[in-house]
DNA sequence: CCGCATCCGATAGGATACTG
DNA sequence: CAGTATCCTATCGGATGCGG
């Protein structure tokens, strides 16, 4: 029984009202699945193609196996992604998005768009936030 | 000097080649500043007027002082909200966003309304998993 | 080949107490 | 009122080893 952020939403009747009056509940559940460290990597290289596991593991550089497959596992369990299992020895497991995973790669498009466009102001406020800093501290 | 994630982007050649090319890098950015737990609910308030600190804190229910603090120090860095202190006694420090954040924002409804959209899916879609591994494991 | 179990370090975030 | 500092816990994710 994997534990998830349900609790924002069922709190107190203050704390139910507050997200579900400003949307920002439902967002989360989407949230929470995408915003890890291996989720949106995952997301991208199965929106060329199914890929089996090991092959995933390759693309994705950095990724431990446990973690590739807690992810897969998340992913498959909010219907985003679909499992194959193919009973050969060795095994093989396919991967592929479903209807809706492929549905949330796209949505998730804007959001990238977005990052790419306004990265230089984003790092300028940084750089200028943190040289403001360290004018205060010196 | 706080930690950011351009570690994904500066590893090896072909990791930072992964992400450049994925157009998974930039996400990032803006993925790790919003997912967090306040982070979305500060920028929503703020998108309908200013707040001043215990204003916001009020309001966004459970945020303790510290995190609340912490989470507006970060969006301020960022560049997506403005934070002004007027020197009376008491102090009085009021919060903003900026053009940049308020456009962060339209862009986040983006998927916030997808994910409205597809909640029910994705409920379904838990409960068929769960149902699916309490049967095996049963 | 794929996945699980275990251990372990790093980080996020809550509680509390203290300053200007 | 707004913010900082300290402490403490829970969770995330990496490393390794075993099993089908």
């Amino acid at each position: 029984m994997p534990k998830t952020s349900v609790e924002y939403c069922t709190g107190t009747d203050d704390h139910a009202r507050q997200w579900d009056h400003r949307a920002g509940c439902e967002v989360r559940t989407v949230l929470d699945r995408v915003s890890d460290k291996w989720s949106l990597l995952a997301l991208s290289y199965l929106s060329e193609r199914s890929h089996r596991f090991s092959e995933l593991r390759r693309k994705i550089d950095g990724v431990s196996q446990r973690m590739m497959t807690v992810t897969l596992r998340q992913l498959e369990r909010d219907g985003l992604v679909l499992r194959t299992v193919h009973p050969t020895v060795p095994p093989r497991v396919d991967y592929e998005l479903t209807p809706l995973g492929a549905n949330l790669h796209q949505t998730i498009q804007v959001l990238s768009s977005w990052s790419e466009q306004h990265e230089a102001e984003i790092a300028a406020a940084r750089a200028a936030y943190d040289a403001r800093i360290s004018a205060v501290s010196a």
